[in-house]
DNA sequence: CTGAAAGCGCTTACAG
DNA sequence: CTGAAAGCGCTTACAG
């Protein structure tokens, strides 16, 4: 044995059996904690197992079981192309960061792990990618962003599939956050309460669900309530940061008159937006009013702090495991598999809510937030 | 075919194989991409393969090539108890996840895909939730603060192991940034340019070997620079920003003098530091100078921005999966066990840098941050 | 309680 | 170029 890398021919099962004078189906038995083999058994086993530094084969044992007991999670990379490899990255890590952590929460309490993997939306590989990887799982959860809709059909068709912010009754079962009923709130909140009649509303990527319905919903109640929605080519942005700086420095340097508000598709977003009005001197929230959606830990930490949607984000991924845990244990039930419409995909949506702060005009929060529950 | 969970009985190697009217070996061979197999069998194994939307299966394959191509990352929860599930977390994120996407990228290269698992230290069944990981790998890569040196010495012993901020010479590879250089820098910097005669150093986990390298090296400097570097039980944290706000908190509660300066074990600390001067008024840098470890993103947004020592985080990722690579692959090299000093482990030691922002009590960086570059 | 044997779905010499 | 067969390291009925 090699005490550095642990070479030497890896021990097996039947090694161990060899060691303690038993067959390999009692060394099996002892591994997964069967009752049956007698303690002096067991113990003579645990005794080789340790000696000879056994681990048993995830592979052999997955083959054999049918059941990896893994879970792909796949991500679109925000950055990372060869050239700008170990740019810098920030925030725009939070969110499908925290959404992992909660997949991975879950997953561990029913002895799953995750295969996490990140994509480059422009690979020409991709469908290959995402073949790969399935197939060293049980199932796949997609984050938002990284396959087609084509795409998402043509893998759940294989495997278990579950996408994040997808839309719902689409190819795929699916977890999000209640868009639409908290962008009608906002709008009302804007309206309303604050009496800001000229708005905007900063799109995410155009082929994002959750964008669309956060837009739809918000400018349809905007108007509904007489006020005026400001939309166009103009305010599409792309979910980052930069996308809003540079929205709000175009519109500036065209010499176009600002609106009284802006609600962003996500809190990157309204981050950007802010940091470029301060750049030409406005004030959030006495010029422009400005809101994200998503409420990551920092948006409570910005000067103003920001007003935005509370997305329950970790819920999102813990329920993407519950559900897609489901199927995979439907699956091995091995019962026919139903065409028809007895079992709708899941799409289910998690409440959301306004999280009202200073950037919309309302006053500071007069509890500012305690340290020991943010770190 | 089940359309909605890809059940019924999964298609393998043999369906294909039978609807190609070829042998499996032709399946496999048109798989792996050989070039033998002619146009025309390949495409007919193709055309099956499509229609049946067959998937190659990952644990199936690892067992016959004995490679799973994945690599295990385990790294600390921070929080995550079954109490605080939910609980809020921040930038605490930051710095396992960068490390943890430097790591995938290099490994994707290589057609590696990344095990991700959080562990709880204090969890009794922590030995057994790694070996069951290792089982699922093909290496292992160990962040700080997830086992002993004694549990790293006994599982490197089994599978291929790099530990990450570990201590040289210890009982696996390992990678880190150089710690000691730029701490007698940094305090090089604030005795002699800033001319600060009293300062202490706040210590992150006591068995953390950077952490250690860190106190150590800054001390020594400055006491050699014939000032003064406060030191002691008091000044004792965990590397979280709540242990820096707790700590000055206590110091001011029993009336202590402050430091002329105060360097952290890392950039969180700092940050809690920060907080909780200001919550009593104190200027920084003007009444107490503070400085950071790590140069996490939002070192640069702080007000006052953060003097800091920037760790290159992603390449200590990418190259822990390169000395992890080099190690399973040369395991499979077959070679007979050398237990001699001829591979003498890797003790990867990576450049860092001193980075002077305004919180040491410099001037303001004249250039602001571009947020192209940042988002 | 224990063991011999089949089987999980691939890959790859080895023959043809 | 192609196929039959052995083998990768487990688990689990099936007999005893």
């Amino acid at each position: 044995m090699d005490a550095r890398t642990g070479t030497g021919p890896t021990p097996t099962i039947y090694d161990v059996a060899r060691r303690a004078g038993v067959s390999i189906a009692s060394v099996s038995r002892v591994l997964n904690g069967r009752d049956n083999p007698r303690p002096e058994t067991r113990d003579r086993v645990h005794k080789a197992i340790s000696e000879l530094g056994f681990v048993p084969d995830g592979a052999a044992r997955a083959l054999s079981n049918r059941l990896k007991q893994v879970v792909g999670v796949v991500f679109r990379r925000v950055y990372g192309t060869d050239d700008g490899m170990f740019e810098d990255e920030t925030e725009s890590l939070l969110f499908g960061d925290q959404i992992n952590r909660g997949i991975e929460i879950v997953a561990q309490r029913r002895g799953y792990d995750l295969l996490v993997s990140s994509v480059n939306i422009d690979e020409h590989t991709l469908p290959n990618r995402i073949l790969t990887i399935a197939g060293k799982c049980d199932g796949l959860i997609l984050h938002d962003q990284v396959l087609s809709p084509a795409g998402i059909a043509s893998i759940a068709r294989t495997v278990p599939v579950v996408t994040l912010a997808g839309a719902g009754g689409g190819p795929s079962a699916n977890v999000r956050g209640d868009s639409a009923t908290s962008m009608r709130e906002l709008a009302r909140h804007l309206v309303q309460d604050h009496d800001y009649r000229r708005l905007a509303y900063i799109a995410g990527h155009a082929d994002s669900p959750d964008n669309i319905v956060r837009g739809r919903s918000f400018a349809a109640e905007v108007q509904a309530l007489g006020a005026e929605c400001l939309t166009g080519p103009a305010w599409q942005g792309d979910y980052s940061a930069g996308s809003g700086v540079q929205i709000i420095r175009g519109l500036i340097a065209l010499g176009a008159t600002l609106p009284r508000a802006i609600a962003c598709a996500n809190d990157q977003t309204a981050l950007g937006v802010i940091y470029a009005l301060a750049e030409h001197g406005l004030d959030v929230p006495g010029d422009v009013a400005v809101t994200g959606f998503d409420d990551l830990p920092f948006a409570r930490h910005l000067r103003p702090q920001l007003t935005t949607v509370r997305q329950p984000i970790q819920e999102i991924g813990a329920r993407a495991f519950e559900v897609l845990h489901d199927m995979i244990t439907a699956d091995s039930g091995g019962s026919a598999p139903t065409e028809g419409a007895d079992h709708p995909l899941p799409d289910i949506v998690l409440p959301t809510r306004l999280v009202r702060r200073e950037s919309c005009g309302c006053p500071p929060d007069s509890h500012p937030p305690v340290w020991r529950r943010i770190f």
